[in-house]
DNA sequence: GTTTATACATACATATACGAATGTAAACAC
DNA sequence: GTGTTTACATTCGTATATGTATGTATAAAC
C-alpha cells in the first residue's frame, strides 16, 4: 500500500510492540507467530519483518519499555536522594515499584509476560544475563543504602548491610513472582504493600 | 514392532518422562515437538501418543515427580517432628531443599523447567494454580512452625509469625528463582546456605 | 518534476508439527 | 494353540509458521 510518512512509520513499530505485549500476555512468547502480532496489530507480517527482523527483536524491545525506567527510578530513588532516613528510602523504592504496577497496565503485562509468559532458552540467554545483573545491581545499591544506615545507627548491631541487602532483594523477588502469580489478588496483590512495611519492620531494630 | 511385556511398556513410559524432561531444559516446553521427545527417548511419536495423550499430560507426569515429594518432605520436616527447636525445622526445610536440588539432577531440571522453560498459558492455568496452592500450604505450615517458636519464647515480641511466614517464604521463593537462574553460581548457588542461615538469624533475637 | 528510497502488502517456497489412521508382531488370556 | 489385546511403528492428510522475494504506491531528496 501507499508509503506513510516516517511519523507513521514510528507509529506503526510503537502498534506492533503494542499488539505484541497483548498477544504474548494471552498466547505466551512462543506459541505466538508473527501472524498473530500482525493480525493483533492491524497490519500484514511484511509490516513486522520491515521493523524488526524476527521475534526476539520484538521482544526486546518490548522489554526495554519497562527495564531502563527500573534502573532510572531506582537510581533516582535510592542513590540521588540523600535527604531521607535511607531505611524509608529502601521502602518507598520497594512500594513504588508495586505502585507502578498497579498503575500502569502496560508495566504489569510486561513483568507477567516476563515472569511466566516466557521460556528462557539459549536464544533468550542474553536477556538472562541482563536479569542478573540488574539484580547485582539492585543488590549493590541496596547494600549501599543499607550502609548509610548503619552509619547512621538505624539498624541493629548484628545486622550486616550485605546480608540485609540480599535478603530484602530476594524477598522483593518473591513478592513480584506472587504477586504476577496472583491474579485474582487476594494472596499477594492487596497485601504487597503491608508486606513490604512488615518486612521493612522486621529490620528497623 | 513386537509388543513388549508390561514391565518393559513402564520402562518406556519413564524413558519418555525423561527423554521429555531433558528436552524441556534444552529448548523450552512450547518449543518441543513430540518428535523431539521420541527422538530423544529412542521411539517414534507412536510410542508417545499411546502412553500420553499429548504434551501438557507429558509435562504433567514429570511435575508430580517433584511436587508431591516436597510436600511430603514440609510436612516430615515441620509438621511431625517436634523434638527440635521450631527455627532450626524452618531452616531444616529451607537447607533441606536446597541440598535436594544440589543432590539431585532430577529435581535441579524439573524447577528449572518449572520456573523458566514454561509459559503458564490457559492450558497450564491448573498448574499455576496448584503452585499457588502449594505455596498457601507453605505459607500456613511455616505459620504453624513461627507459632510453636513465639510460644516457645524464641521469638522477638513485637514479632508476628503470620507476617514472619510470609516474610521467610517470599525470601524463599526468591531463593528458588535466583538459585535456578544463577547456573553459574556464584551469585546465589554457592551462598544459598548461608543466605538461608543469615535470614534465619535475622528473626531469631 | 523526476528519481530514489521507504514502508509496507502480497505471494511463494520450504519446513515443520499434529493427530489420526493404519499396520504389525508379540504378549497374554483362554 | 488360537483369538484378542497390547504396545508400539509407519504413513498420511492437513495445518501452520517462517523467511524471503517481489510488487507497489508514495514520501522525501534533489
Amino acid at each position: 500500500m501507499a508509503r506513510k510518512t516516517k511519523e507513521d512509520a514510528e507509529l506503526t513499530r510503537k502498534s506492533i510492540i503494542i499488539a505484541a505485549r497483548e498477544v504474548f500476555l494471552i498466547r505466551g512468547v512462543s506459541r505466538t507467530t508473527m501472524e498473530h502480532i500482525a493480525t493483533q496489530a492491524g497490519v500484514t507480517r511484511g509490516a513486522i519483518y520491515w521493523h524488526f527482523t524476527n521475534k526476539t527483536e520484538i521482544f526486546q524491545a518490548m522489554r526495554e519499555q519497562v527495564f531502563l525506567p527500573l534502573i532510572d527510578r531506582m537510581d533516582d530513588t535510592l542513590l540521588v536522594d540523600n535527604s531521607q532516613n535511607p531505611l524509608v528510602q529502601i521502602e518507598n523504592f520497594l512500594c513504588g515499584t508495586i505502585q507502578l504496577l498497579n498503575n500502569s497496565l502496560e508495566t504489569r503485562q510486561i513483568y507477567e509476560i516476563m515472569m511466566i509468559k516466557c521460556e528462557y532458552v539459549i536464544e533468550f540467554s542474553v536477556v538472562l544475563q541482563e536479569i542478573l545483573l540488574t539484580c547485582s545491581g539492585i543488590e549493590e545499591k541496596l547494600r549501599f543504602t543499607y550502609e548509610k544506615a548503619k552509619e547512621q545507627g538505624l539498624l541493629h548491631p548484628s545486622h550486616e548491610p550485605a546480608q540485609l541487602a540480599i535478603d530484602t532483594q530476594l524477598f522483593f523477588i518473591g513478592l513480584l513472582h506472587m504477586w504476577v502469580k496472583d491474579s485474582d489478588g487476594n494472596h499477594f496483590r492487596n497485601r504487597a504493600i503491608k508486606l513490604i512495611k512488615a518486612h521493612m519492620s522486621l529490620i528497623i531494630r
